[in-house]
DNA sequence: CTGAAAGCGCTTACAG
DNA sequence: CTGAAAGCGCTTACAG
């Protein structure tokens, strides 16, 4: 079973292969007349005919494919979402989105070299060595950052702004001594870290004492622990601003185990809405991701910096605090 | 800017390409004498050298790519484990895995015209004009079904067996009504559907009358009427089973605003053992998924697809119940 | 309006 | 031990 190339799409619509691909691609304007093309494009459906891939991109000196490598996180919403709208939005630009997982199992440059795309997308900054080698490469490098949105042709997703928010709600709330309540998964430090740097920076702003913060694994007596040790400092911890919604739910459940109430003892808020926190008792108090408009915004990034446009505008109330009664 | 060729190497270090060639694709024996070899090398890394991925697979007739084709669900720690697994097994074979999320945004041809892979992978059937289409172009197709295994070259998903594991944990405890809660998720439906056909099964089996089901949002005071509903049945329901922790969860919120009990009037069971189950209260009964067995047992699968090999044994105990207090 | 020909960068028989 | 040459399948100036 062999590869139908052009030249059989050329022998049974009886041209030559110049018209069979100027036909396929829509070129040569209005020169070949209508009936030549129906035959040559009747006899490449006939024949099941599929343009070599290979062919074409080292004829064209570049592939319609963008290489978009994932951090080793967990796969959460936002992403999920940005994967819909990248999808969508290079498939109108005629591009292929193609995602690597990336888990240290490969070095990245085999990868890119082995699929030659257009441009390589990062959420998290690449090694310089592989940056300068893909550009040499002449693939186009789109980078990103956690936060702070320095280079053009970069894009980012603040992470800051989410532990400043937590604060200045405990703070309206009448806490003024605050913790930080981390996750456990090493997975997630580069986020955790930047929020725990919000909680910090929000605190200071706000006059409070920097706050006191921890890893937390989500299991009730070690959060205990945990709760019980802040209650016991000179100045003992009454609000927890949680890195997630289930580190928050450990919490809670800590401050229960030790006795106490929330928030009447110790107030807790969490981050992401997801269900369990609606769902909880009590229910739970929370930073909400707009992750539709996040998903936007970053997939806007990401084709302006394909396009080499300017950044699109921030979204507006990208996250908002909702209310609940564990606050 | 241009790129670095194999006759760049060449000229560089004194050989000819074919010369290039054979030493960094570690071909022609003994003949090259090592200080060639060496000279080759080092030009190559001076040059900063890059074989045109295009060019080889045009050579070669085929890529080091494999795509995996991702439906449309909401992706959980089963497949991100397994995209790990398979991305390390495809690493040790010398291919790399590339993911594509299928959004319904560009049909699946464009995408593995466009990449020419080695194989493709799915994790549900692919459409019979797409597989046939695929296998003509030379490219190995590895299908899944959610369920049963009846195809060779193909891996498969139990999820029958979980909804029958929840009802035979829910007549242990002695309940003989049984519902089934299903998610709210269109996305979620062929799983869904699996389940509640195993809920059904186990409870023909076990001699109880047919569940009755709803889908169910995460939502309280939904929940509280649905639960109403299933109470005011000529056989009131005394037992949940539902899809998931999630879901569970709502159906223990809609218990409670129904001013019942759990587990004395309802006993629920979720899927998944997520942290939430553990952190609720009461604490949440479900099945525990083996995931690692789960994603291993799947990337073997694969593998043995791809070879022409045996299937792997199924995994023991990818599944038991993990008894809390909600049933 | 259509075709012959060059060339993208590689690998690999083949010849020496 | 090494090199000249063919050829993978395509696109595109160029010539007619």
């Amino acid at each position: 079973m062999t590869r139908v190339t052009s030249a059989d799409v050329a022998r049974e619509s009886g041209v030559s292969r110049t018209t069979v691909s100027y036909v396929l691609n829509d070129k040569g304007g209005d020169a070949i007349p209508e009936a030549t093309r129906q035959r040559v494009r009747e006899a490449a459906a006939r024949l099941g005919y599929t343009p070599s891939a290979a062919a074409r991109a080292l004829r064209r000196g570049r592939s319609d494919l963008v290489l978009l490598v994932l951090p080793d996180w967990p796969i959460g919403p936002v992403i999920d979402t940005l994967l819909d709208q990248l999808t969508g939005e290079l498939a109108g630009r005629g591009l292929s989105l193609l995602v690597h997982h990336a888990r240290g199992s490969r070095p990245l440059a085999d990868l890119w070299r082995a699929v030659t795309p257009r441009a390589v997308l990062g959420l998290v900054p690449f090694a310089p060595d592989d940056e300068r080698a893909m550009r040499q490469a002449g693939i186009q490098v789109v980078g990103s950052t956690l936060d702070a949105n320095t280079d053009p042709g970069t894009f980012s997703v603040p992470q800051i702004a989410i532990g400043r928010l937590q604060v200045e709600h405990l703070v309206a709330r009448g806490r003024r001594v605050v913790a930080y309540a981390g996750p456990d998964d090493a997975r997630l430090a580069p986020f955790a870290d930047r929020r725990r740097a919000g909680v910090a920076a929000a605190c200071e702003e706000l006059g409070l004492a920097a706050p006191v913060s921890a890893a937390l694994g989500l299991d009730v007596a070690a959060a205990a622990d945990v709760v019980r040790s802040w209650r016991s400092a000179p100045e003992p911890v009454t609000a927890v601003a949680a890195y997630n919604d289930e580190v928050a739910l450990a919490v809670v459940a800590g401050v229960r185990a030790a006795g106490l109430r929330v928030p009447d003892d110790v107030a807790v808020i969490g981050v992401d809405d997801v269900p369990a926190a609606r769902l909880a008792s009590p229910p739970l108090t929370t930073v909400w991701q707009a992750i539709d408009a996040q998903a936007t915004y970053l997939a806007a990034s990401v084709m302006a910096a394909l396009d080499g446009t300017d950044e699109p505008p921030r979204p507006d109330d990208v996250f908002h605090v909702v209310v609940r009664s564990s606050t």
